[in-house]
DNA sequence: CCACTAACGCAACTGGAGTCGCATTTGACC
DNA sequence: GGTCAAATGCGACTCCAGTTGCGTTAGTGG
């Protein structure tokens, strides 16, 4: 069932996303789905709960450069291919206009932050970094540049973009200002 | 009629925002928005158009910590305050998912940037700025973590966040990365 | 094999957003 | 003030997401 709804997000996004396509998409009636989620913004929230609970290979490239500029191409990749992006814009669209798709979102983004933490904690334990860097705001000001094209100012992201913002955030993190 | 989109929207927000809404609060009847309009997306768009051409202040402190400080606070206010984010939340919302709020929101943003840019110029001028700095990247690097928090993590915002952002960005700009 | 419960399928129903046809008003121009 | 075109008001209509009641299936425990 949450596979036909990430089936359905890819390909028709999220208004397309109808309570009945999912349905029609997974081989069960509508009214089961009405019963068990009720809208289509707590399927995406069902959705991303389980998403957060699978596993994401934190990059380990030995340079907290590397490691933040695959962070960031990767979240550059998704927005690049119109399919894919299709999933993050509806989880923020969903999240705007329900509370419990607001909290799932909250969750995931909370879990992904905390995972990719980790490469500016070794970073810091290898003397990389000042050694009061909050690793958590470190990782914030990475993708924020590239989410803000997206979402905000609609301008594209391309990998240029992508290792911009691992370095502009990075001269931060090096200035001790996180 | 716009200044009843804008009133709707602080008071209700994106989802209480129906065209009878709008219509009843502007003292027509319905068919009449629907026969200029038609969506509420273009509704806001059209909002939005407007608000555009309208002046904004530009900030000039003196220094380009004061300006970009200032620029940051006042993003951070508008979402501190929980009938004014709405607005902005509206425009994102409607932006992904209308092609017309897409382009109304794009040239809204890109229109404030270039004003916003001017205070750059300005530091660039004075030499607080290496030359070859991007004016519009060091907007862009200053606003995207209070967006990115408001609209992807989740997170709040408050005046020191917005502080922070400033400075991240500007420890960017002085490092010569943009 | 037989109850018993919970989930599902199904079709009919409901409500409200959006549309349509027509009457009425506005307002510009002579 | 009279005429005409364009815009608005109005109620009825359509259409579809979401709901409800009921019959059927599946799954469990003895």
């Amino acid at each position: 069932m949450l596979d036909a709804v990430h089936a359905e997000l890819v390909h028709r996004g999220y208004l397309g996303l109808t309570v009945e396509n999912v349905a029609d998409r997974a081989g069960v009636h509508k009214t089961t789905v009405y019963r068990r989620w009720g809208t289509v913004d707590v399927l995406i929230a069902d959705a991303l709960d389980h998403t957060r609970e699978t596993d994401w290979p934190v990059p380990d490239t030995g340079t907290i450069e590397g490691d933040l500029t695959a962070i960031a191409t990767e979240i550059a990749d998704t927005f690049i291919d119109p399919e894919r992006r299709r999933v993050p814009v509806a989880i923020v669209v969903a999240a705007l206009q329900s509370t419990r798709a607001m909290e799932a979102k909250q969750a995931f983004y909370a879990a992904r932050h905390a995972e990719a933490a980790k490469v500016v904690t070794r970073a810091v334990e290898r003397g990389e970094l000042p050694p009061r860097t909050d690793p958590l705001e470190l990782v914030r000001l990475t993708c924020a540049p590239l989410y803000y094209r997206i979402f905000i100012s609609g301008e594209p992201v391309d990998r240029a973009t992508a290792e911009r913002a691992a370095e502009a955030a990075l001269a931060a993190a090096r200035a001790g200002l996180l």
